[in-house]
DNA sequence: CCATTATATTCCTTTACAGGAATATTCCGA
DNA sequence: TCGGAATATTCCTGTAAAGGAATATAATGG
């Protein structure tokens, strides 16, 4: 996981531009209309999403059609599968250290783990 | 979604001290120690992560252990799934519609699917 | 109450970044 | 070749956020 990939979605254009392009490829000129900012915007929001590799362009004629790549996504995908123990698990073990850190103020004599 | 979560791990030493918490909750010593930054910098990320909702702390004396809430993870979580059709379809005619506009504006192409 | 330990907060400075406005670039058609 | 449409880039400015240093707060043992 890259950085690049969280600062370039934490910003709510940004976000909204990757929502979008998640039904389909759009032009800037739709990126913009749809969003309700100004071209340069779109366009400077859309160079960050490219260089952060998010988006791929492709040409046609005098418009650019911008579509997400897979990649960073899977990325995530893959990074949060070190995360669903969160949920999936009971976590029993890990509540029961807490409750003894909680209960012990000296941890030095009994070592309940 | 919301941003705040994309933003709060956007910050490297935020990053790596979700990545910390995956293991184990941890006090602040802990973790300014293991991230080699200093103590105030640590409280101060950490403040971020949970306003952001990413941690709780559990107060144990004078010490504070952090650790993460599934919550968040979980959010993101079914948020990829609306974009697992990146890479789970074959996404066939979307790429030839792609490939399409970019031929029919070149002068010669011998390209084959 | 005092000293110590652990943590949080404040103030200051520097830097990164977002938006606005203007301009440059590219492509098409007449 | 010229004009217009679509997009990209540059310059400027304001703001938010990160790190350093110092200090405040809270809990503990004596």
């Amino acid at each position: 996981m890259k950085a690049s990939i969280f600062s370039a979605l934490a910003e709510p254009n940004r976000f909204q531009i990757v929502e979008l392009l998640q039904s389909s490829p759009l032009t800037v000129g739709e990126i913009s209309e749809r969003l309700g900012i100004r071209q340069p915007q779109a366009s400077k929001h859309l160079r960050v999403l490219l260089d952060a590799g998010i988006v791929d362009v492709i040409a046609d004629a005098n418009r650019r059609i911008y579509k997400l790549r897979q990649e960073p996504f899977q990325e995530m995908d893959d990074w949060l599968i070190s995360y669903r123990h969160l949920w999936e698990d009971r976590f029993d073990r890990l509540d029961a250290y807490l409750q003894v850190l909680q209960n012990n103020k000296k941890p030095q004599s009994d070592e309940e783990l």
